[in-house]
DNA sequence: CGGCTTTGACCCGCGC
DNA sequence: GCGCGGGTCAAAGCCG
């Protein structure tokens, strides 16, 4: 049944605009132990085609790095929530600290809990564009097909779970979920590598991609009773926002980028503002960036606040 | 017709 | 050992 409930899945289908603001986060808070070697803040292109893959693992040491992508929050951090700060609900110990990297592993076969992770917290277009009625989506290059979505406890917020359909046999998956503490962040975090090269164009088998445009007071989730309040299922619901249309707005103006190292005053043009950009080409940019900020990477937009880098291409398309 | 979403049920890791 | 809760399966139905 198709159904827009304006929540996650919504959102990751719903082309658009690129929001107005956006700000590519690693897990919030995270804070990798002194002896873990940082990871640059790696090239945004390709974390995003696959967060696993090209970068080698964020998680893993990088010689020339000197800035942290992925950090741990402190080691006390409760499942709880964090804004962006990945609300590692299920294993709190993968990350925490000690950054548990384990090697992926079959699906189904030792499920959760161990599987090697990369997380990321991007704004949630809805949140972050005022739009009564349109939702962006961060559109992260790979086919994904929704096998399910769950309440999560403590959260008001439902997790979605997606799995690569680019390919088949792609064991890629990545769980969505906005941030507890932050519903205008989206915790995007990614499990399995993909198996594949990147589609050209996105969503090569499918229909995938729908209009999604449609929006009907949703369903609720009804799985896992036990752990479902109806406070929860209600606020999930108050939470989503219809899919809008697509936003056809000034493109131009908030695809600018500001140019991360020379700052604001330096906005980069290159595949912006009216072709298409390459993610390399866009991302490359960040590459210096020397990131200090803890948990923050963004990429400002003089008057526009932050843009984000997953909206602000229409790869692939959403139809 | 193929692929997607929805959603109840089931599986199972993990904490107590 | 038990129960909670996260993660996945799979049937049903929708859509292009």
């Amino acid at each position: 049944m198709e159904k827009s409930r304006g929540d996650l899945t919504d959102i990751f289908r719903t082309a658009g605009p690129p929001p107005t603001t956006t700000t590519i986060t690693t897990t919030e808070g995270w804070q990798l132990p002194p002896a873990v070697p940082i990871t640059a803040f790696p090239p945004l292109a390709n974390y995003f085609r696959d967060p696993f893959s090209p970068l080698g693992d964020p998680l893993l040491p990088q010689p020339s790095s000197g800035t942290n992508f992925f950090r741990s929050p402190e080691k006390t951090a409760p499942p709880a929530p964090s804004t962006c700060s990945q609300n590692r609900s299920s294993s709190p110990a993968d990350l925490d600290g000690g950054v548990h990297i384990t090697a992926p592993r079959t699906p189904m076969i030792t499920r959760r809990k161990s599987q090697a992770r990369k997380v990321v917290c991007i704004p949630a277009p809805a949140a972050a564009s005022s739009k009564p009625s349109g939702e962006v989506v961060p559109c992260d290059l790979w086919a994904w097909r929704k096998y399910g979505q769950k309440p999560i406890k403590g959260s008001p917020y439902p997790r979605g779970y997606y799995r690569c359909s680019s390919s088949k046999g792609c064991s890629a998956r990545k769980q969505v979920e906005r941030s507890r503490t932050d519903p205008s962040m989206l915790v995007i975090t990614y499990t399995e590598e993909h198996n594949h090269p990147w589609p050209a164009q996105r969503n090569a088998l499918a229909g995938s991609t729908r209009p999604v445009q449609r929006w009907k007071s949703s369903s609720r989730f009804g799985q896992r009773t036990r752990s479902l309040t109806s406070t929860n299922m209600k606020e999930e619901q108050d939470d989503v926002t219809p899919t809008g249309s697509s936003i056809p707005v000034a493109i131009k103006e908030e695809t600018r980028a500001v140019d991360p190292v020379h700052g604001p005053d330096r906005v980069l043009h290159e595949g912006f503002g009216g072709h298409r950009l390459e993610p390399d080409d866009f991302f490359a940019n960040l590459q210096g960036l020397d990131v200090h900020e803890p948990s923050l990477t963004s990429l400002a937009i003089p008057d526009k606040g932050l843009m984000d880098p997953f909206s602000a291409f229409g790869w692939g398309g959403w139809k």
